[in-house]
DNA sequence: CCTACTGTACAGTGTATGTGTACAGTAAAC
DNA sequence: GTTTACTGTACACATACACTGTACAGTAGG
C-alpha cells in the first residue's frame, strides 16, 4: 500500500541519507498520506530502492519509531501506528522561526529571488491543514 | 560596528556550531544589517563570546568567504565586501520547497499547531524585501 | 625590533554516518 | 516439527566530520 509512495534522496547531499529518509517519511506521516495501519516496505526493499545500505534505512525507521510513528517488530516489518501529538512548546516555535529565516537567507544567498521564496512559503503554508 | 549584532548559538543542538554561526551571519548579510565595509569581530573575540574554539569561528568565516560575503586577510581581520548575487536555479527553488516541507513536518510532529506555523511563515515571508 | 594583535595550518580526539556480516524473531510451506 | 524465506537487530569496522590544542605567519603600531 505504501509502495507507490516513492521517496527520493540525494546521495551527494551534505544531509545524511538516514535523515533524508526520516524527513521524507515524516512529511507523509504528518500529512496523513501514510496513515495508521499502513505497512512500510522492509528495510532491505527500501534500501535497494534508494541505493543505500539496509542498516541506513533501519536507522531511519528506528528514529521514527522513537518519535512514536512506527511500530517496529522483529521479523514482522514496520507498521504505522496512531500517535497522539505531543504538547507544543514555545521553544519549538522559536526554533522554527530561526531555521526558517536561515533557510530563506541561504536560498537568497544562492540567488533565489525573494518573491519566489515568498510565494513558495505561501504555497506550503496553505498545504498545512487545507 | 558589528559588535552590537549579537549572535546566539545552541551548543546542545545537533546542528554543528560552525554552521549555526554561518546561518546566523548569513541572515544578517542577506538582510543588509551587515553591509559592505563592516568589520567582523576577530575569530578569537567571537569565539569567546559564543563559547567555542576560535578555529570553529574561523571555519565559519572561511565558509562565508567562499560564498563571496567576506574578505578574509591574514593579520587584518574579516571585512564584509560587496557581492553580486549568483544566478538563481530551478534546483535551488525545488530544494527550498523540500526543506521547507520537511521543516514544517518536523515542527508539527513536535506538536506545533499548523496555524502557528502558517502565521510564522507569513511573518517571515513579509520580512523578505518589505 | 618588539609587541600585540590578526588569520592559517595541521595533528589529535571524539562523534556521526554508512557498510559488512552475523545473528535472532516470525510466518508460511512442507 | 522442520525448513525456508523473509523480517528487524547488533556490533565491529572504515571513513568523514566537528571541534580543539598548538604552533605558525602576516600586519600594524609603539
Amino acid at each position: 500500500m505504501a509502495d507507490d509512495l516513492t521517496l527520493r534522496i540525494d546521495l551527494d547531499s551534505a544531509v545524511p541519507a538516514y535523515r533524508q529518509i526520516v524527513d521524507g517519511l515524516r512529511i507523509l506521516l504528518v500529512s496523513g498520506r501514510l496513515a495508521a495501519g499502513a505497512e512500510l516496505p522492509s528495510v532491505r526493499r527500501m534500501a535497494t530502492d534508494l541505493g543505500v545500505h539496509f542498516n541506513t534505512v533501519a536507522e531511519a525507521y528506528r528514529t521514527l519509531a522513537d518519535e512514536g510513528w512506527l511500530d517496529l517488530r522483529h521479523g514482522r516489518g514496520a507498521r504505522v501506528v496512531s500517535r497522539d501529538a505531543p504538547a507544543a512548546s514555545r521553544e519549538h516555535l522559536e526554533e522554527f522561526g530561526h531555521r526558517l529565516r536561515a533557510l530563506a537567507a541561504e536560498m537568497m544567498a544562492k540567488g533565489a529571488p525573494a518573491a519566489k521564496l515568498r510565494s513558495l512559503m505561501r504555497t506550503v503554508a496553505e498545504e498545512l491543514e487545507p
